[in-house]
DNA sequence: CTTCGAATGGACTAGAAGGTCCATTTCTAG
DNA sequence: CTAGAAATGGACCTTCTAGTCCATTCGAAG
């Protein structure tokens, strides 16, 4: 089939601009609480060209909403995420991650976190979209874990893999907490405790 | 308001099987695709019958499921989580968690973590519900960590409150990851790395 | 300047979903 | 036994929504 529809710039703008506003949409009200009138409301388009770009409908609008939301996850913890290797690069990224889940009047839900739990159990396309950034996710926090161990700064019962798990469960449960009570504090304790664990295995 | 109708054993019997029944449902295609049809043909019942248990229509059949689901997760857990005062009982309790997720075939969601995730940033009412069903599991777990610092069994650097949290946000993230990743490793280690955290206060 | 495909506007349709209404049956209390 | 309330059946209505279709405008290349 072809893929590649010929885009002028101003389509690709017009493209662009209907995912990242959906994309903020469906992070406010849910998949189900965002309909393709709202989107086409919010980003002054027509019913045509959410079709044109998007010609199997909402299921790709959400699709794409997937993608963009996961790049914007990662890219926020970018610089620290890839650094991670002293204690105070793990200290960078954990405020990084507080902070950017504090810059928002409304407590919210980790953008592909509330978009998976939604989704995942109905869509299984959509599900392996999910799974695979949270497993790219994960394996940056494992690299992360295991240049700490190379370095000497960690000691060899700090399984990475294990490790990047809790991490990344820390930070989603930690979040949904924080949604439901409508304060930051659980994330921070969650994920200063799953921290914490991780530095029971520091090497003096 | 006249809040207490009547109901007749029948009646309550009735309500009772809308209600499990919706929330199964419920649980396994989320709020969002299950409609009051879907509940009708489900539980055999009519439309007029959905409305006369609840009359303020799916809002009021929602909340009734949150409930049921609230009480069912705690009560899975009952006997194990109102009994943490030894780390054979914590590790009892791991066991049980885990095998009450395991016990379906398609892996699964938290049936409050689900719910909480989906509804709480469109419906304050239901989200103070589900506050207090994570407020109550909490607070569970913090007693549990409370006693076993009675009983000299943890150190005073072990916070209730923090590991409470701790765990509690282990198994809702474990859980998201788990439903994404289609296995229930990520919540296997996640719980099994916040209780490894609890551990390292153990007193020898 | 013309031409053709991309971009856009917007009316329209089919169906699903929540909710209303009334008739009928069943149950319970006196 | 009977009156009134509860329980039930199901048609019907309204609104919302994904998706279709065609006409028109815009823009880039020859």
């Amino acid at each position: 089939m072809e893929r590649t529809r010929r885009l002028t710039a101003k389509g690709a703008a017009t493209r662009a601009r209907i995912v990242e506003t959906a994309a903020d949409q469906v992070l406010a009200r849910g998949v189900g609480g965002t309909s393709l009138d709202d989107v086409r409301a919010a980003t002054r388009t027509s019913k045509s060209q959410l079709f044109h770009y998007f010609p199997d409908g909402k299921h790709e609008l959400v699709r794409a909403i997937v993608a963009c939301q996961g790049e914007r996850v990662l890219d926020a913890q970018r610089p620290a995420l890839d650094a991670l290797d002293s204690w105070a690069a793990w200290a960078a990224w954990r405020d990084l991650v507080i902070a950017h889940y504090t810059r928002v009047d409304g407590v919210l839900g980790c953008p592909i976190g509330s978009l998976s739990s939604e989704v995942a159990a109905v869509d299984p396309v959509l599900r392996d979209d999910l799974a695979a950034y949270f497993r790219t996710w994960s394996e940056l926090l494992a690299a992360g874990v295991g240049r700490m161990r190379e370095r000497g700064l960690l000691d060899d019962g700090a399984d990475p893999e294990a490790f990047a798990t809790e991490l990344l469960a820390a930070i989603q449960g930690g979040l949904l907490l924080s949604q439901t009570a409508g304060t930051l504090r659980p994330l921070e304790l969650a994920l200063d405790g799953a921290l914490a664990h991780l530095r029971t295995h520091a090497v003096m």
